[in-house]
DNA sequence: CGCCTATTTGATCTGATTCAAACAATGTGG
DNA sequence: CCACATTGTTTGAATCAGATCAAATAGGCG
């Protein structure tokens, strides 16, 4: 049976793919791995900080964030994650989780054990080559967000994050429209971006009424994607979108 | 000659081995890269977001930063270098370059080609886990800076980045004293936290006032360890130092 | 229908910015 | 070795972006 064939390493595999090309063989050996799948309802968490995994978790279905808790009641989220991310890669090396991380909505999860990564890796050394670099883009990723809560004000923060979100979730669909799926709460963009939910929604109201978004009951539709852009400071480069996605959307001044 | 032989090459080998253990061999293998070394004055671009470089660099002798510049005008510092860092390691799989490399003091820095990177990691996989386990370590300490940043008000996120540059810079030198050389000003300081300048100072004179630090004409010192770790909310796991930086420092409560 | 969670609104307060100017330290050239 | 320039630190005052508190409204769902 080809890799094709299996459903849940299928967004894995792509995500990868994203990151670097891969090779028949090696996308059936990351096919074949031994994982364990799950069902989790939203606004759970999968693993805590603290936590000594053996193993770790790629995403089938639903968006997850990671997160870290500070000074033990406010709470920074550090990361979205979508279907094919890994987002506790790192456990593979880094024994302790320094981030918990939750599904927002209800997901599906498989398991690998840390042992198989490795092993795939020490066969596959263009396999580890992809991890490494999904890392660096992880890393870019977080430089960007360093300096929009750094040096941003609120409402070019969220623009800018409505961007990311908009180009990392719609990768995933096929239809090439400006309207998506949005489950992630204003409380939620509050907790990413280190500013209070209140101030969250007066900022997106000021989004909409510029007529560039319109947000409502989960669905984030961009009615101006150069404007909206443009309000929020953003340029993709940091993604390092490789041409599968939107080439409209990402090319588009 | 051994390994040790190479003054240029020992404080990268230091830092990787603080990632990873090598093997003599693979301590050999990079003493002998093709280095490029120079010397560059205080306050000077090394690279500079937006670059494509054909060569990676590690600080032989120093304090860099690395930086973006946001909206025009602000920079957002994004981590601080010392000497054995590789600050731009990234590139040797990312084609442009997401950041600007400054140095703070003058410094002496060497170049490598990716080229010999390349073949580097190709020639030894454990050298490659290493680059790997390295960036999973930086991408740690962004998550930590981010929180820092997103969810700590002024005073305590300038006693956390003390704490940390604290552990890293004196983890350099062999004495074990709580006083170190600390070029980096407060305008820095407040680049790198998301905090104007004039606040980054009265904040340190609060620091002041509880006698937590001493800080004067380039030198730190730590009045009061767990002190200064309170009042920064800071604990260090997230740094992933192993076992060859003053212990006192890391486990003292 | 009633419960729970998410969004919205209003009012008040404060941590932090900005602007402007003084002061201190370090280094440079005459 | 001193005058001067430069860079970093400190102080004060005015202002503002964003937080906090509190309560109302609106959706979704068992």
């Amino acid at each position: 049976m080809p890799y094709r064939g299996n459903p849940v390493t299928q967004p894995f595999i792509k995500r990868l793919e994203s990151v670097i090309s891969l090779s028949e063989i090696e996308k059936e050996a990351i096919a074949n791995l031994p994982v364990r799948t799950t069902e989790i309802k939203g606004d759970q968490d999968i693993v805590r900080e603290g936590d000594r995994p053996t193993r770790m978790c790629f995403i089938v279905e639903g968006v997850c964030c990671s997160y870290k808790i500070v000074s033990e009641s406010k709470r920074q989220i550090v990361n979205f994650h979508v279907p094919g991310d890994a987002p506790d890669l790192q456990s593979v090396h880094l024994a302790v989780l320094d981030i918990s991380i939750a599904t927002i909505t209800p997901c599906r999860v498989a398991f690998v054990q840390h042992e198989a990564i490795l092993q795939l890796c020490e066969q596959h050394p263009n396999i580890t080559r992809a991890f490494w670099r999904h890392t660096l883009i992880d890393a870019a990723i977080y430089r960007e967000w360093m300096s929009s809560i750094g040096r941003r004000p609120a409402p070019v923060r969220i623009a800018h994050l409505l961007c990311e979100l908009f180009l990392r979730l719609s990768a995933l669909s096929l239809n090439e429209s400006f309207r998506i799926d949005f489950p992630i709460t204003q409380n939620e963009i509050g907790d990413a971006l280190g500013i209070s939910t209140v101030h969250v929604n007066r900022s997106l109201q000021a989004l909409r009424r510029k007529n560039l978004i319109a947000l409502k009951d989960g669905t984030l539709e961009i009615l101006d994607w150069s404007g909206l852009r443009r309000a929020g400071d953003f340029s993709p480069e940091y993604l390092q979108l490789r041409p599968s996605v939107p080439e409209s959307a990402v090319a588009a001044q």
